[in-house]
DNA sequence: TTCGGTGCAAACTCTTTGCACGACG
DNA sequence: CGTCGTGCAAAGAGTTTGCACCGAA
């Protein structure tokens, strides 16, 4: 579900860094678009890898650095000690539930939150860029097993 | 600034568990407890070895993971790809500001977040067992210097 | 033609584990 | 005394990097 202007913008930030718009970028922007969940670097990689994309590891890594610098993927971290990543380029921002039992994740989005978080942020002269926020606990299906 | 009640809880969860109160344990978090902010699991093993308290590494990131279980020290991340904990038994829950450009951490309460987050969980069938909210961006002196 | 990009494998960082010995309960 | 804990070193997992070749601009 790669939209065209996410092409443009991932162009447009590679030029605006001097940086080059290769075969490799595009196909792991288009493959990782196509996920709608979060995802890992390792996923992804194996993903290309199983269509018959050649791309390395390491030029995974190193797209994924250079997308969530250009705002297009985020990064988030669900307590792994290892990284997941989101498509989040013309997306509504959400937040997490995480089940610590099933490690199910849900999204959720609170505009009454995010107005306070601005509050939060003025009140120590901060300048958001982004946030992260994720509730840890036990989901529906977890507490009934319990 | 160890209180008394944190080793007794400590001892409790430990008999609960049917392990251990070992004096490696109990220096672990003696000097945890002297930390007011975040530390990494590496840190505190270099502050043990420079004390001449002999633990090793490995009982260090044991002993944090029994302690984050009983609730006396809890685990943050700030998007490092690695651990930091913050002693956290007796003290009043707070969330954090994070400068993506010199790292500084500032710590950050609001009672109005934190009821949401309540209504959150009983609107998707969630037990909270605990929560990490975090917002990224730049500090008042990162600001000023761009 | 020229930088920047790529693949590969090795290096790195943080964390976990297997094992034999040691000590808390 | 039995069981659980410990240190050590090696293994693991995820990620980064150096280098020689390659290709977008």
């Amino acid at each position: 579900m790669l939209d065209e202007s996410a092409k443009i913008r991932f162009k447009e930030y590679l030029q605006s860094e001097r940086q080059k718009y290769t075969p490799e970028r595009l196909s792991i922007l288009e493959e990782l678009a196509s996920e709608r969940e979060h995802f890992e670097a390792d996923d992804l990689f194996i993903r290309l890898k199983n269509k018959g994309i050649k791309v390395s590891r390491a030029t995974v890594y190193r797209t994924l650095d250079i997308l969530v610098r250009s705002g297009i993927v985020s990064k988030v971290d669900f307590g792994k000690n290892k990284a997941y990543f989101e498509y989040h380029y013309g997306i509504k921002h959400h937040d997490h539930l995480i089940c610590i039992k099933c490690s199910k994740v849900v999204e959720f989005e609170d505009s009454t939150i995010e107005k306070h978080q601005e509050r939060i942020c003025q009140q120590y002269g901060f300048e958001m860029t982004g946030h992260s926020h994720r509730i840890f606990g036990l989901c529906e299906n977890c507490r009934k097993k319990k």
